[in-house]
DNA sequence: TTGGAATGTCAACAAGCCTGACGTAGTTTC
DNA sequence: GAAACTACGTCAGGCTTGTTGACATTCCAA
């Protein structure tokens, strides 16, 4: 573990000093990409961790709760406390399973679908915008890059949302 | 799908499923980002609180803490307890200011930059391996739509750590 | 020299995530 | 129908990272 000389990958097309300002970038960028929504929640008794619980249950309407956790890769204890201060807060319904009654299929109320659209009618603003400045070419190479850099397992999840209907 | 209105600036070249798509990539590809050294953290007695630090102070050595505040975006006293917990560690060192006796300028020890080392090298493989996987021009795009999405400010901060020699 | 601004430190607290242990209800297996 | 397993909820307690408030030091300018 030692060398830094450009050998072996740096060849490619990349200097380790152009990959560290990708990795400033994602830094910054991320920033800018929760800013909003955080702005928004601020002053509700709500945070990051209800929107993310927000945003796939809009996604995937009638989602168990162990489905979800699977996606958030949180505790079903670190879970529970958002999905509970959600559901007290009117904005999301637990509706127990048909079949299986161990199951609880969650949904957004009309509250909870009021927030959801303020939520992501800012983040998407935002991603329009930058999306708009780059031009539809960069956008297609910012997906493959960002899809390139995940777990395979969050891969999985994602692409499954792809056409998460049926 | 869903109705998919193009109203709006729906009409530029793309949808909002198509935005919301972008959406979850990040939230997705963030997690992988982060993943290598959070797990090189772990068991250590540090957090990506102190890979950020230690990331930044690499990158611009010498810099104040109020310097570094500005970048992290978070408030003096956190970084402070960052920064005294990896100055107990001996992985930082923060000299007096020479001209303002208020001010302390931050470096990496020999352990700390070998610290730094361990940690970028994991996070650079994974963007190494992305950008390999998606191309140059992808990477392109992918850094162009990262750039725009950051906030003013943040944007200022990150371009002016191009150069950031002299 | 006195007072304000800049810089940094200490203490206390909150949010959000974690692990571990346990309880409950429903389902499946034998 | 009993036992084992599954899905979910909860209590207790801990860690990291963030916050606000109060305070010390240093510099500079009136």
């Amino acid at each position: 573990m030692a060398d830094q000389t450009p050998s072996g990958e740096s060849l490619l097309f990349l200097t380790d000093e152009q990959v560290r300002k990708g990795i400033e970038a994602m830094f910054f960028a991320y920033r800018g990409f929760t800013a909003d929504p955080d702005r928004i929640l601020e002053g509700m008794d709500f945070g990051r961790a209800h929107h993310r619980a927000i945003h796939f249950i809009h996604r995937s309407p009638a989602t168990t709760v162990s489905n979800l956790l699977a996606i958030l890769g949180v505790t079903k204890q670190s879970l529970n406390r958002v999905l509970r201060s959600l559901i007290e807060g009117g904005l999301v319904e637990a509706r127990v399973g048909r079949r299986d009654k161990r199951e609880r299929h969650l949904h957004l109320t009309a509250a909870g679908q009021e927030l959801e659209r303020q939520l992501s009618d800012a983040q998407r603003a935002r991603m329009r915008a930058a999306y708009r400045a780059a031009g539809p070419q960069a956008v297609a190479g910012f997906r493959q890059v960002l899809e390139a850099m995940m777990d395979p397992e969050m891969r999985k999840q994602y692409q499954g949302l792809k056409e998460a209907s049926t």
